[in-house]
DNA sequence: TGAGAACTATGACCATGATCATAGTTTTCA
DNA sequence: TGAAAACTATGATCATGGTCATAGTTCTCA
Protein backbone atom coordinates (compact mmCIF):
# COMPACT_ATOMS: atom_id res chain seq x y z
CA UNK A 1 0.00 0.00 0.00
CA UNK A 2 2.80 2.17 0.71
CA UNK A 3 3.83 1.66 -3.24
CA UNK A 4 0.65 2.21 -4.59
CA UNK A 5 0.01 5.79 -2.88
CA UNK A 6 3.54 6.26 -3.92
CA UNK A 7 3.24 5.90 -7.66
CA UNK A 8 -0.77 7.81 -6.75
CA UNK A 9 0.85 11.12 -6.69
CA UNK A 10 3.55 10.51 -8.93
CA UNK A 11 1.64 9.68 -12.04
CA UNK A 12 -1.23 10.86 -13.81
CA UNK A 13 -4.25 10.50 -11.91
CA UNK A 14 -6.43 7.52 -13.89
CA UNK A 15 -10.16 9.08 -14.13
CA UNK A 16 -11.36 6.79 -11.49
CA UNK A 17 -15.04 7.04 -12.79
CA UNK A 18 -14.15 4.60 -15.70
CA UNK A 19 -12.85 1.97 -13.17
CA UNK A 20 -15.26 -1.17 -13.37
CA UNK A 21 -15.39 -3.16 -9.88
CA UNK A 22 -13.20 -6.26 -9.47
CA UNK A 23 -16.13 -8.50 -9.72
CA UNK A 24 -17.48 -6.75 -13.14
CA UNK A 25 -14.62 -7.94 -14.92
CA UNK A 26 -14.46 -11.27 -13.34
CA UNK A 27 -17.74 -11.65 -14.45
CA UNK A 28 -17.14 -10.68 -17.72
CA UNK A 29 -14.69 -13.06 -18.42
CA UNK A 30 -15.91 -15.98 -20.66
CA UNK A 31 -13.29 -17.80 -18.88
CA UNK A 32 -13.64 -16.99 -15.49
CA UNK A 33 -17.61 -16.79 -15.49
CA UNK A 34 -17.47 -20.74 -15.20
CA UNK A 35 -16.08 -20.23 -12.05
CA UNK A 36 -18.94 -20.85 -8.80
CA UNK A 37 -19.83 -17.17 -7.64
CA UNK A 38 -17.91 -18.34 -4.12
CA UNK A 39 -15.09 -18.56 -6.09
CA UNK A 40 -15.45 -15.30 -8.07
CA UNK A 41 -15.85 -13.34 -4.77
CA UNK A 42 -13.09 -15.04 -3.44
CA UNK A 43 -11.09 -14.35 -6.28
CA UNK A 44 -11.79 -11.05 -6.14
CA UNK A 45 -10.86 -10.85 -2.45
CA UNK A 46 -7.06 -11.65 -3.72
CA UNK A 47 -6.93 -9.88 -6.40
CA UNK A 48 -6.25 -5.75 -7.21
CA UNK A 49 -7.48 -3.40 -9.85
CA UNK A 50 -4.66 -2.02 -11.61
CA UNK A 51 -4.47 0.90 -14.00
CA UNK A 52 -1.76 1.05 -17.13
CA UNK A 53 -1.11 4.40 -19.25
CA UNK A 54 -1.04 4.15 -23.22
CA UNK A 55 1.83 2.66 -24.15
CA UNK A 56 3.32 1.43 -20.21
CA UNK A 57 4.63 -1.71 -19.82
CA UNK A 58 2.75 -4.61 -18.09
CA UNK A 59 5.31 -6.61 -17.85
CA UNK A 60 8.60 -7.66 -20.28
CA UNK A 61 9.23 -10.73 -21.79
CA UNK A 62 11.02 -12.82 -19.65
CA UNK A 63 10.34 -11.17 -16.52
CA UNK A 64 9.32 -13.11 -13.63
CA UNK A 65 5.95 -11.49 -12.04
CA UNK A 66 3.25 -13.41 -9.53
CA UNK A 67 0.30 -12.31 -11.41
CA UNK A 68 -1.63 -12.86 -14.61
CA UNK A 69 -4.21 -10.10 -15.92
CA UNK A 70 -7.83 -9.77 -16.96
CA UNK A 71 -8.59 -6.90 -18.76
CA UNK A 72 -11.17 -4.49 -17.45
CA UNK A 73 -11.44 -1.61 -20.13
CA UNK A 74 -8.96 -0.95 -22.51
CA UNK A 75 -6.38 -2.91 -24.61
CA UNK A 76 -3.39 -5.09 -23.93
CA UNK A 77 -0.90 -6.21 -26.79
CA UNK A 78 1.15 -9.46 -26.44
CA UNK A 79 4.63 -8.57 -27.59
CA UNK A 80 7.68 -10.78 -29.10
CA UNK A 81 10.72 -9.08 -30.02
CA UNK A 82 12.76 -10.90 -32.68
CA UNK A 83 16.17 -11.37 -32.29
CA UNK A 84 16.56 -8.19 -34.67
CA UNK A 85 14.81 -6.13 -32.72
CA UNK A 86 12.10 -6.32 -34.18
CA UNK A 87 8.76 -6.05 -32.41
CA UNK A 88 5.86 -8.12 -33.57
CA UNK A 89 2.63 -8.36 -31.93
CA UNK A 90 0.84 -11.68 -31.63
CA UNK A 91 -2.30 -11.16 -29.51
CA UNK A 92 -4.61 -8.34 -28.84
CA UNK A 93 -6.25 -8.63 -25.14
CA UNK A 94 -9.81 -6.31 -25.07
CA UNK A 95 -12.22 -6.62 -22.16
CA UNK A 96 -12.85 -9.72 -20.68
CA UNK A 97 -10.09 -11.43 -21.48
CA UNK A 98 -7.44 -13.27 -19.40
CA UNK A 99 -3.75 -12.61 -20.22
CA UNK A 100 -0.41 -14.34 -18.70
CA UNK A 101 -2.74 -17.52 -17.41
CA UNK A 102 -0.70 -19.69 -19.24
CA UNK A 103 2.67 -19.31 -17.78
CA UNK A 104 1.36 -19.08 -14.24
CA UNK A 105 0.27 -22.92 -14.48
CA UNK A 106 3.21 -24.21 -15.91
CA UNK A 107 5.56 -21.66 -14.01
CA UNK A 108 7.38 -20.98 -17.29
CA UNK A 109 7.51 -17.00 -17.05
CA UNK A 110 6.27 -14.74 -19.63
CA UNK A 111 7.70 -15.26 -22.83
CA UNK A 112 5.80 -12.10 -24.16
CA UNK A 113 5.60 -8.55 -23.63
CA UNK A 114 2.51 -7.45 -22.03
CA UNK A 115 1.89 -3.22 -23.00
CA UNK A 116 -1.42 -1.47 -22.90
CA UNK A 117 -2.31 0.38 -26.03
CA UNK A 118 -4.14 3.10 -24.37
CA UNK A 119 -5.35 3.63 -20.83
CA UNK A 120 -6.28 0.24 -19.49
CA UNK A 121 -7.75 -1.11 -16.46
CA UNK A 122 -7.10 -4.74 -15.67
CA UNK A 123 -7.46 -6.88 -12.64
CA UNK A 124 -3.81 -8.30 -11.61
CA UNK A 125 -4.76 -12.36 -9.69
CA UNK A 126 -2.21 -14.01 -8.12
CA UNK A 127 -0.91 -16.90 -9.65
CA UNK A 128 0.08 -19.05 -6.41
CA UNK A 129 -3.99 -18.31 -5.17
CA UNK A 130 -5.34 -18.96 -8.36
CA UNK A 131 -3.95 -22.39 -8.46
CA UNK A 132 -6.30 -23.84 -5.50
CA UNK A 133 -9.04 -22.64 -7.83
CA UNK A 134 -7.63 -24.18 -10.67
CA UNK A 135 -7.43 -27.47 -9.45
CA UNK A 136 -10.41 -27.75 -7.91
CA UNK A 137 -12.56 -26.78 -10.95
CA UNK A 138 -12.95 -29.07 -13.54
CA UNK A 139 -15.17 -26.73 -15.89
CA UNK A 140 -12.73 -24.21 -15.51
CA UNK A 141 -9.79 -26.69 -16.65
CA UNK A 142 -11.75 -28.08 -19.93
CA UNK A 143 -12.91 -24.03 -20.64
CA UNK A 144 -9.10 -23.22 -20.37
CA UNK A 145 -8.63 -25.97 -22.83
CA UNK A 146 -11.17 -24.78 -25.34
CA UNK A 147 -9.63 -21.10 -25.17
CA UNK A 148 -6.40 -22.29 -25.84
CA UNK A 149 -7.29 -24.67 -28.43
CA UNK A 150 -8.84 -21.84 -30.15
CA UNK A 151 -6.14 -19.26 -29.99
CA UNK A 152 -3.44 -22.17 -30.87
CA UNK A 153 -5.91 -22.77 -34.14
CA UNK A 154 -5.81 -18.78 -34.64
CA UNK A 155 -2.30 -18.64 -34.86
CA UNK A 156 -1.43 -20.98 -36.81
CA UNK A 157 -3.95 -19.27 -39.04
CA UNK A 158 -2.38 -16.01 -38.60
CA UNK A 159 0.84 -17.41 -39.04
CA UNK A 160 -0.36 -18.84 -42.64
CA UNK A 161 -1.22 -15.36 -43.68
CA UNK A 162 1.56 -13.17 -42.04
CA UNK A 163 4.89 -15.18 -43.36
CA UNK A 164 3.20 -14.86 -46.66
CA UNK A 165 1.73 -12.73 -49.47
CA UNK A 166 1.37 -9.29 -50.31
CA UNK A 167 1.37 -6.81 -47.38
CA UNK A 168 -1.46 -5.30 -48.63
CA UNK A 169 -3.08 -8.78 -47.89
CA UNK A 170 -2.27 -8.60 -44.67
CA UNK A 171 -3.11 -5.62 -43.46
CA UNK A 172 -6.86 -6.73 -44.82
CA UNK A 173 -6.56 -10.10 -43.00
CA UNK A 174 -5.82 -8.14 -40.11
CA UNK A 175 -8.19 -5.69 -40.02
CA UNK A 176 -11.01 -8.34 -40.87
CA UNK A 177 -9.64 -9.96 -37.46
CA UNK A 178 -10.01 -7.17 -35.62
CA UNK A 179 -13.36 -6.56 -36.91
CA UNK A 180 -14.24 -10.34 -35.76
CA UNK A 181 -13.45 -9.62 -32.13
CA UNK A 182 -14.27 -6.02 -31.67
CA UNK A 183 -16.13 -4.87 -34.93
CA UNK A 184 -19.59 -3.01 -34.14
CA UNK A 185 -22.01 -2.69 -37.65
CA UNK A 186 -23.36 0.73 -37.80
CA UNK A 187 -25.24 1.28 -41.29
CA UNK A 188 -23.25 -1.69 -43.39
CA UNK A 189 -20.00 -0.08 -41.92
CA UNK A 190 -17.76 -2.01 -39.64
CA UNK A 191 -16.16 0.14 -36.32
CA UNK A 192 -13.11 -0.89 -35.01
CA UNK A 193 -13.37 -0.91 -31.41
CA UNK A 194 -9.86 -0.41 -30.74
CA UNK A 195 -7.32 2.84 -30.98
CA UNK A 196 -4.78 1.10 -32.85
CA UNK A 197 -2.07 3.61 -34.33
CA UNK A 198 -0.57 2.40 -37.89
CA UNK A 199 2.81 1.44 -35.53
CA UNK A 200 0.32 -0.29 -33.53
CA UNK A 201 -0.87 -1.93 -37.05
CA UNK A 202 2.83 -2.70 -38.62
CA UNK A 203 3.57 -4.80 -35.47
CA UNK A 204 0.77 -7.15 -36.37
CA UNK A 205 1.60 -7.60 -39.86
CA UNK A 206 5.23 -7.99 -39.55
CA UNK A 207 5.73 -4.77 -41.74
CA UNK A 208 6.74 -0.70 -41.59
CA UNK A 209 4.94 2.11 -40.15
CA UNK A 210 5.39 3.72 -43.65
CA UNK A 211 3.88 1.18 -45.81
CA UNK A 212 0.80 0.94 -43.58
CA UNK A 213 0.40 4.23 -43.98
CA UNK A 214 0.61 4.50 -47.85
CA UNK A 215 -1.94 1.04 -47.71
CA UNK A 216 -4.20 2.55 -45.22
CA UNK A 217 -3.97 6.28 -47.04
CA UNK A 218 -4.79 4.30 -50.36
CA UNK A 219 -7.67 2.93 -49.06
CA UNK A 220 -9.03 5.66 -47.52
CA UNK A 221 -8.77 7.48 -50.92
CA UNK A 222 -10.54 4.54 -52.75
CA UNK A 223 -13.51 4.77 -50.03
CA UNK A 224 -12.69 1.36 -48.91
CA UNK A 225 -11.64 2.43 -45.01
CA UNK A 226 -12.18 5.91 -43.15
CA UNK A 227 -9.62 6.40 -40.32
CA UNK A 228 -10.08 9.33 -37.88
CA UNK A 229 -7.78 9.89 -34.82
CA UNK A 230 -7.08 5.88 -33.71
CA UNK A 231 -10.27 5.08 -35.01
CA UNK A 232 -10.91 2.49 -38.22
CA UNK A 233 -13.97 1.89 -39.86
CA UNK A 234 -14.27 -0.38 -42.82
CA UNK A 235 -17.07 1.06 -45.63
CA UNK A 236 -16.52 -1.94 -48.10
CA UNK A 237 -16.41 -5.04 -46.58
CA UNK A 238 -16.00 -6.57 -50.30
CA UNK A 239 -13.80 -4.52 -51.92
CA UNK A 240 -11.41 -4.88 -48.85
CA UNK A 241 -12.11 -8.95 -48.97
CA UNK A 242 -10.35 -8.70 -52.38
CA UNK A 243 -6.84 -7.91 -51.09
CA UNK A 244 -7.20 -10.88 -48.64
CA UNK B 1 -11.70 -54.95 -43.50
CA UNK B 2 -12.85 -55.22 -47.05
CA UNK B 3 -11.69 -52.04 -47.88
CA UNK B 4 -8.31 -52.34 -46.10
CA UNK B 5 -7.68 -55.41 -48.66
CA UNK B 6 -8.92 -53.65 -51.70
CA UNK B 7 -6.44 -50.71 -51.11
CA UNK B 8 -4.14 -53.11 -50.21
CA UNK B 9 -3.11 -54.54 -53.88
CA UNK B 10 -4.55 -51.71 -55.82
CA UNK B 11 -1.70 -49.50 -54.29
CA UNK B 12 2.30 -49.94 -54.00
CA UNK B 13 3.06 -52.52 -50.81
CA UNK B 14 4.33 -50.64 -47.92
CA UNK B 15 6.93 -52.05 -46.45
CA UNK B 16 5.64 -54.14 -43.49
CA UNK B 17 8.79 -55.04 -41.82
CA UNK B 18 9.11 -51.76 -41.04
CA UNK B 19 6.07 -51.14 -39.68
CA UNK B 20 5.53 -50.64 -35.66
CA UNK B 21 2.86 -52.39 -33.47
CA UNK B 22 0.59 -50.15 -32.05
CA UNK B 23 1.13 -50.69 -28.17
CA UNK B 24 4.72 -49.34 -29.42
CA UNK B 25 3.12 -45.97 -31.23
CA UNK B 26 0.89 -45.65 -28.11
CA UNK B 27 3.74 -46.16 -25.56
CA UNK B 28 6.50 -43.68 -27.38
CA UNK B 29 4.31 -40.88 -27.27
CA UNK B 30 4.76 -38.56 -24.72
CA UNK B 31 0.96 -37.26 -24.39
CA UNK B 32 -0.64 -41.00 -24.23
CA UNK B 33 1.51 -42.59 -22.45
CA UNK B 34 -0.12 -41.01 -19.52
CA UNK B 35 -2.58 -43.92 -19.85
CA UNK B 36 -2.57 -46.42 -17.76
CA UNK B 37 -1.93 -49.93 -19.16
CA UNK B 38 -5.32 -50.97 -19.34
CA UNK B 39 -6.52 -47.67 -21.29
CA UNK B 40 -3.79 -48.12 -23.43
CA UNK B 41 -4.15 -51.80 -24.78
CA UNK B 42 -8.09 -50.87 -24.51
CA UNK B 43 -7.28 -47.84 -27.27
CA UNK B 44 -5.09 -50.12 -29.07
CA UNK B 45 -7.63 -52.39 -30.01
CA UNK B 46 -10.09 -50.13 -30.85
CA UNK B 47 -7.79 -48.46 -33.28
CA UNK B 48 -5.60 -49.37 -36.66
CA UNK B 49 -2.15 -48.94 -37.87
CA UNK B 50 -2.53 -47.25 -40.95
CA UNK B 51 0.47 -46.53 -43.91
CA UNK B 52 0.41 -43.35 -45.75
CA UNK B 53 2.69 -42.76 -49.35
CA UNK B 54 5.24 -40.16 -49.48
CA UNK B 55 3.40 -37.16 -50.48
CA UNK B 56 -0.18 -38.78 -49.66
CA UNK B 57 -2.60 -37.25 -47.72
CA UNK B 58 -3.71 -38.30 -44.89
CA UNK B 59 -6.77 -35.55 -44.20
CA UNK B 60 -7.87 -32.14 -46.52
CA UNK B 61 -8.11 -29.04 -44.24
CA UNK B 62 -12.04 -28.61 -44.07
CA UNK B 63 -13.10 -32.28 -44.27
CA UNK B 64 -14.32 -34.56 -41.13
CA UNK B 65 -12.67 -37.76 -40.35
CA UNK B 66 -13.54 -39.79 -37.76
CA UNK B 67 -10.31 -40.42 -36.60
CA UNK B 68 -7.03 -38.40 -35.00
CA UNK B 69 -3.34 -40.02 -35.71
CA UNK B 70 -0.48 -40.56 -33.63
CA UNK B 71 2.95 -40.77 -35.93
CA UNK B 72 4.57 -44.22 -35.80
CA UNK B 73 7.14 -44.42 -38.16
CA UNK B 74 8.13 -41.22 -40.65
CA UNK B 75 6.24 -37.51 -40.55
CA UNK B 76 3.32 -35.61 -41.09
CA UNK B 77 3.02 -32.04 -42.00
CA UNK B 78 0.20 -29.86 -41.03
CA UNK B 79 -0.45 -27.48 -43.46
CA UNK B 80 -2.87 -24.38 -43.93
CA UNK B 81 -3.19 -23.05 -47.96
CA UNK B 82 -4.07 -19.25 -48.11
CA UNK B 83 -6.54 -17.70 -50.34
CA UNK B 84 -3.90 -16.96 -52.55
CA UNK B 85 -3.32 -20.66 -52.98
CA UNK B 86 0.16 -20.84 -51.05
CA UNK B 87 0.56 -23.29 -48.45
CA UNK B 88 2.04 -22.91 -45.41
CA UNK B 89 3.79 -25.35 -43.07
CA UNK B 90 2.87 -24.69 -39.79
CA UNK B 91 4.17 -28.24 -37.64
CA UNK B 92 6.38 -31.08 -38.63
CA UNK B 93 4.85 -34.07 -36.57
CA UNK B 94 7.50 -36.86 -35.99
CA UNK B 95 7.47 -39.97 -34.18
CA UNK B 96 5.34 -40.47 -31.22
CA UNK B 97 3.50 -37.15 -31.79
CA UNK B 98 -0.40 -36.56 -31.81
CA UNK B 99 -1.67 -35.23 -34.62
CA UNK B 100 -5.48 -33.70 -35.13
CA UNK B 101 -6.19 -34.20 -31.67
CA UNK B 102 -7.61 -31.18 -30.19
CA UNK B 103 -10.72 -31.00 -33.31
CA UNK B 104 -11.57 -33.97 -31.97
CA UNK B 105 -12.39 -33.09 -28.47
CA UNK B 106 -14.40 -30.15 -29.21
CA UNK B 107 -15.98 -31.13 -32.80
CA UNK B 108 -14.69 -28.51 -34.79
CA UNK B 109 -13.39 -30.58 -37.39
CA UNK B 110 -9.85 -30.45 -39.25
CA UNK B 111 -8.83 -27.22 -39.79
CA UNK B 112 -5.21 -28.04 -41.50
CA UNK B 113 -4.23 -30.45 -43.87
CA UNK B 114 -2.40 -33.68 -42.50
CA UNK B 115 0.33 -34.97 -45.46
CA UNK B 116 2.88 -37.79 -44.82
CA UNK B 117 6.62 -35.91 -46.32
CA UNK B 118 7.70 -39.30 -46.45
CA UNK B 119 6.66 -42.98 -46.13
CA UNK B 120 4.74 -43.37 -42.96
CA UNK B 121 3.39 -45.95 -40.47
CA UNK B 122 0.60 -43.80 -38.66
CA UNK B 123 -2.26 -45.32 -36.23
CA UNK B 124 -6.08 -44.00 -36.90
CA UNK B 125 -7.35 -43.44 -32.98
CA UNK B 126 -11.56 -43.35 -33.45
CA UNK B 127 -12.55 -39.69 -32.13
CA UNK B 128 -15.40 -41.22 -30.58
CA UNK B 129 -14.00 -44.28 -28.69
CA UNK B 130 -11.37 -41.71 -27.31
CA UNK B 131 -13.74 -39.52 -25.87
CA UNK B 132 -14.58 -41.95 -22.77
CA UNK B 133 -10.44 -41.96 -22.20
CA UNK B 134 -10.20 -38.64 -22.10
CA UNK B 135 -13.21 -37.82 -19.87
CA UNK B 136 -11.87 -39.99 -17.28
CA UNK B 137 -8.13 -39.35 -17.16
CA UNK B 138 -7.31 -36.13 -15.52
CA UNK B 139 -3.53 -36.51 -15.92
CA UNK B 140 -4.32 -37.02 -19.94
CA UNK B 141 -6.07 -33.14 -19.87
CA UNK B 142 -3.49 -31.89 -17.94
CA UNK B 143 -0.97 -33.35 -19.96
CA UNK B 144 -2.91 -32.19 -23.01
CA UNK B 145 -3.03 -28.47 -21.61
CA UNK B 146 0.59 -28.08 -21.33
CA UNK B 147 1.16 -29.84 -24.93
CA UNK B 148 -1.39 -27.05 -25.69
CA UNK B 149 0.19 -24.57 -24.30
CA UNK B 150 3.87 -25.24 -25.34
CA UNK B 151 2.81 -25.32 -28.92
CA UNK B 152 0.97 -22.24 -28.88
CA UNK B 153 4.10 -20.91 -27.19
CA UNK B 154 6.15 -22.32 -30.53
CA UNK B 155 3.69 -20.85 -32.66
CA UNK B 156 4.11 -17.56 -31.69
CA UNK B 157 7.48 -17.63 -31.73
CA UNK B 158 7.70 -19.21 -35.28
CA UNK B 159 4.93 -15.99 -35.97
CA UNK B 160 6.82 -13.59 -35.02
CA UNK B 161 10.20 -15.09 -37.05
CA UNK B 162 8.13 -15.79 -40.09
CA UNK B 163 6.49 -12.85 -40.64
CA UNK B 164 9.47 -10.28 -40.65
CA UNK B 165 13.34 -10.25 -41.10
CA UNK B 166 15.36 -11.51 -43.62
CA UNK B 167 14.51 -14.82 -45.73
CA UNK B 168 17.96 -16.85 -44.30
CA UNK B 169 16.95 -15.13 -40.88
CA UNK B 170 13.92 -17.31 -41.29
CA UNK B 171 15.50 -20.61 -42.92
CA UNK B 172 18.39 -20.56 -40.36
CA UNK B 173 15.24 -20.23 -37.43
CA UNK B 174 13.76 -23.03 -39.30
CA UNK B 175 16.68 -25.25 -39.31
CA UNK B 176 17.39 -24.57 -35.73
CA UNK B 177 13.73 -24.95 -34.90
CA UNK B 178 14.19 -28.73 -36.65
CA UNK B 179 17.38 -29.56 -34.56
CA UNK B 180 15.82 -29.05 -31.47
CA UNK B 181 13.20 -31.74 -32.09
CA UNK B 182 14.85 -34.13 -34.41
CA UNK B 183 18.33 -33.44 -34.88
CA UNK B 184 21.19 -35.87 -33.45
CA UNK B 185 24.62 -34.15 -32.95
CA UNK B 186 27.47 -36.81 -34.79
CA UNK B 187 31.32 -35.19 -33.85
CA UNK B 188 29.73 -31.50 -33.65
CA UNK B 189 27.80 -31.47 -36.63
CA UNK B 190 23.95 -31.82 -36.23
CA UNK B 191 22.65 -34.04 -38.13
CA UNK B 192 18.53 -33.67 -38.99
CA UNK B 193 16.80 -36.66 -39.11
CA UNK B 194 14.04 -35.66 -41.02
CA UNK B 195 13.98 -36.00 -45.03
CA UNK B 196 12.74 -32.61 -46.44
CA UNK B 197 12.74 -31.27 -50.07
CA UNK B 198 13.69 -27.85 -50.66
CA UNK B 199 10.22 -27.28 -51.01
CA UNK B 200 8.78 -28.64 -47.83
CA UNK B 201 11.25 -25.70 -45.95
CA UNK B 202 10.12 -23.12 -48.36
CA UNK B 203 6.87 -23.51 -47.12
CA UNK B 204 7.68 -23.41 -43.82
CA UNK B 205 9.56 -20.41 -44.35
CA UNK B 206 6.59 -19.06 -46.80
CA UNK B 207 9.13 -18.25 -49.25
CA UNK B 208 9.34 -19.39 -52.61
CA UNK B 209 11.53 -23.18 -53.87
CA UNK B 210 14.17 -20.83 -55.70
CA UNK B 211 15.16 -18.86 -52.62
CA UNK B 212 15.39 -21.59 -50.69
CA UNK B 213 17.37 -23.45 -52.68
CA UNK B 214 19.77 -20.25 -53.47
CA UNK B 215 20.16 -20.25 -49.78
CA UNK B 216 20.79 -23.18 -49.22
CA UNK B 217 23.57 -23.43 -51.44
CA UNK B 218 25.42 -20.79 -50.81
CA UNK B 219 25.53 -21.96 -47.00
CA UNK B 220 26.54 -25.12 -48.64
CA UNK B 221 29.57 -23.33 -50.26
CA UNK B 222 29.92 -21.49 -47.27
CA UNK B 223 30.61 -24.71 -44.94
CA UNK B 224 27.58 -23.38 -42.62
CA UNK B 225 25.52 -26.46 -43.62
CA UNK B 226 25.62 -30.12 -45.69
CA UNK B 227 22.99 -31.56 -48.04
CA UNK B 228 23.26 -34.46 -49.78
CA UNK B 229 19.59 -36.25 -50.78
CA UNK B 230 17.09 -34.90 -48.31
CA UNK B 231 19.28 -35.24 -45.68
CA UNK B 232 20.69 -31.72 -43.94
CA UNK B 233 23.43 -31.61 -41.61
CA UNK B 234 24.69 -28.09 -39.62
CA UNK B 235 28.30 -27.99 -39.77
CA UNK B 236 28.59 -24.97 -38.51
CA UNK B 237 26.07 -23.41 -35.46
CA UNK B 238 27.98 -20.35 -34.84
CA UNK B 239 28.17 -19.11 -38.21
CA UNK B 240 24.34 -20.72 -38.96
CA UNK B 241 23.31 -18.65 -36.14
CA UNK B 242 24.33 -15.30 -37.04
CA UNK B 243 21.87 -15.33 -39.75
CA UNK B 244 19.03 -16.11 -37.52
C1' DT C 1 -1.70 28.11 -24.22
C1' DG C 2 2.34 26.76 -26.22
C1' DA C 3 6.27 23.54 -26.69
C1' DG C 4 7.40 19.00 -27.42
C1' DA C 5 6.15 14.46 -28.47
C1' DA C 6 3.76 11.29 -31.06
C1' DC C 7 1.61 10.30 -35.16
C1' DT C 8 0.54 10.61 -40.16
C1' DA C 9 2.07 11.60 -44.75
C1' DT C 10 4.86 11.37 -48.93
C1' DG C 11 8.88 11.19 -51.94
C1' DA C 12 13.31 9.02 -53.64
C1' DC C 13 16.18 5.26 -53.82
C1' DC C 14 17.61 0.69 -53.71
C1' DA C 15 17.96 -4.27 -52.01
C1' DT C 16 15.47 -8.22 -51.52
C1' DG C 17 13.19 -11.75 -53.20
C1' DA C 18 9.27 -13.26 -56.46
C1' DT C 19 8.62 -14.72 -61.10
C1' DC C 20 9.77 -16.87 -65.32
C1' DA C 21 12.67 -19.66 -68.00
C1' DT C 22 15.81 -23.26 -68.80
C1' DA C 23 18.64 -27.07 -67.68
C1' DG C 24 21.04 -30.55 -65.04
C1' DT C 25 20.50 -34.26 -61.59
C1' DT C 26 18.39 -37.70 -58.93
C1' DT C 27 14.66 -40.70 -57.85
C1' DT C 28 10.88 -43.60 -58.97
C1' DC C 29 8.54 -47.15 -61.04
C1' DA C 30 6.76 -49.95 -64.89
C1' DT D 1 16.86 -50.58 -67.68
C1' DG D 2 14.93 -46.61 -69.45
C1' DA D 3 11.43 -43.00 -69.41
C1' DA D 4 9.00 -39.94 -66.60
C1' DA D 5 8.62 -37.39 -62.60
C1' DA D 6 10.50 -34.99 -58.94
C1' DC D 7 14.02 -32.30 -57.31
C1' DT D 8 17.99 -29.05 -57.49
C1' DA D 9 20.36 -25.38 -59.76
C1' DT D 10 21.09 -20.83 -61.83
C1' DG D 11 20.37 -16.72 -64.59
C1' DA D 12 17.63 -12.53 -65.94
C1' DT D 13 14.17 -9.37 -64.91
C1' DC D 14 11.18 -6.59 -62.32
C1' DA D 15 7.85 -5.31 -58.58
C1' DT D 16 7.39 -4.95 -53.86
C1' DG D 17 8.39 -2.98 -49.95
C1' DG D 18 12.26 -1.53 -46.72
C1' DT D 19 15.13 2.51 -45.64
C1' DC D 20 16.06 7.23 -45.14
C1' DA D 21 14.70 11.88 -45.23
C1' DT D 22 11.62 15.56 -44.57
C1' DA D 23 7.42 17.72 -43.28
C1' DG D 24 2.73 18.44 -41.82
C1' DT D 25 -0.70 17.33 -38.23
C1' DT D 26 -2.61 16.07 -33.96
C1' DC D 27 -2.18 15.06 -29.24
C1' DT D 28 -0.43 15.75 -24.56
C1' DC D 29 0.71 17.96 -20.59
C1' DA D 30 3.13 21.40 -17.76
Amino acid sequence: MGTASFFWYEEAMPDLSQAPTKLQVLRASTLLNSLTSDEIEDLAGTSHMAFADRGSLIWLNGSEVDFFGVVGVGFVKMVRSTAAGINVTTELMGPGQVFGLLGALDGSGCPQTAQAICNTWYIKINKIRFQDVYRQNTVLREHLLRRTSHRLRRSFDMFARMSTGKIEQRIAAILFLLAESYGTEVGGNIILDVPLTRQDISEMAGTTVETTIRILSAWQKSGVVETNHKQITILDSLKLRVHV
